[in-house]
DNA sequence: CGCGTTTGACCCGCGC
DNA sequence: GCGCGGGTCAAACGCG
């Protein structure tokens, strides 16, 4: 599986082309062979997307690193081959958006319809080109709000908002390329105005999957899917990601993004018994 | 009943 | 000012 992603800027012209996620590329490798190095606790407490719990719970120790290192969006400095990523929002101070102030501007009436609608206080554009079924959806729950034919694509165009939150300001929007119909184009607009929504282990009627959930053009699912997380990319990062199978991952990432209920180490043991054997048995004897 | 999609209407920015 | 294209709204409806 391959995704591209496309990282634009508030003018929206093209910037780069950050590659990710593929299992054959050069850094993969080195991800896979050279794990530890890649993920650590700091490099956690560098990048202010992981969800506050997420952070505070793995800000563990080095053998906690190592048991969760694979599971996870790896940020890293691109390559000197890469295209860098010119930013203007990261020369300037990190504006972190208050959980309260989201909830007071949402909280108000929408009164202006103009306002609700104005389309060029988006900012930050991602696009991710993915073939069919291969980046089916995100850990982010998803709602279709419209869909418009485009000129010139013989598809149209679907529009998603984020139902995580009233008011969160995250967009989506899906299309087929039309170049390559098996190939689907996926633009996020704006940020999500809050962490990461708990989300509970397959428990019954949590999550909503129905026929209806998947998109007429794209038969894509909008809601559930694990393959593709979209963290905030900032200047000169890669997203890589390993594709575990999403079995693995759905159920991963249930219980890692899950503010409530923090993994056992019996959790990950039925995941990696093998491959983590050894920190297993360090963590187990260090917890005694 | 809550949450999802569908779809026609509406609004806005932009080019002419 | 006008028309076009794209983005959003919101009522209607479906599903579990």
């Amino acid at each position: 599986m391959m995704s591209e992603f496309v990282y634009m800027e508030e003018d929206w012209d093209l910037q780069a082309v950050v590659r990710g996620w593929t299992a054959n590329t050069e850094d993969s490798a080195n991800f896979m062979d050279n794990s530890p190095s890649y993920f650590t606790s700091s490099s956690i407490q560098q990048h202010d997307y992981f969800p506050s719990s997420f952070k505070e719970n793995f800000e563990i120790d080095a053998v906690s690193d190592q048991l969760y290192e694979p599971f996870f969006p790896v940020l890293q400095p691109l390559a000197t081959t890469s295209i860098s990523v010119p930013c203007k929002e990261a020369k300037e101070p990190q504006k972190q958006i208050s959980p309260k102030l989201i909830t007071n501007e949402s909280s108000k009436p929408t009164t202006s319809v103009a306002k609700s609608r104005s389309r060029k206080n988006l900012h930050k554009k991602v696009v991710q080109q993915a073939a069919e079924g291969g980046s089916q959806s995100d850990m982010w729950a998803w709602r279709k709000y419209g869909q418009k034919p485009i000129k010139g694509s013989p598809y149209p165009r679907s529009y998603y908002r984020c139902s995580s939150l009233k008011g969160c300001l995250a967009r989506k929007q899906v299309e087929r390329s039309g170049s390559d119909p098996t190939q689907y184009i996926i633009t996020y607009t704006a940020e999500h105005s809050h962490t990461h929504p708990t989300r509970r282990r397959s428990l019954p009627g949590s999550t909503r999957t129905s026929k209806s959930s998947q998109h007429k053009e794209t038969n894509m699912p909008t809601t559930t899917s694990t393959e593709d997380v979209i963290p905030k990319l900032e200047e000169g990062q890669t997203l890589i990601m390993e594709d575990r199978g999403s079995d693995e991952i759905m159920k991963l990432q249930d219980m890692l993004f899950n503010d409530d209920l923090f993994p056992s180490i019996e959790d990950f043991e039925g995941f990696f018994p093998d491959q983590y054997a050894d920190s297993f048995d360090l963590l187990t004897n260090l917890e005694q």
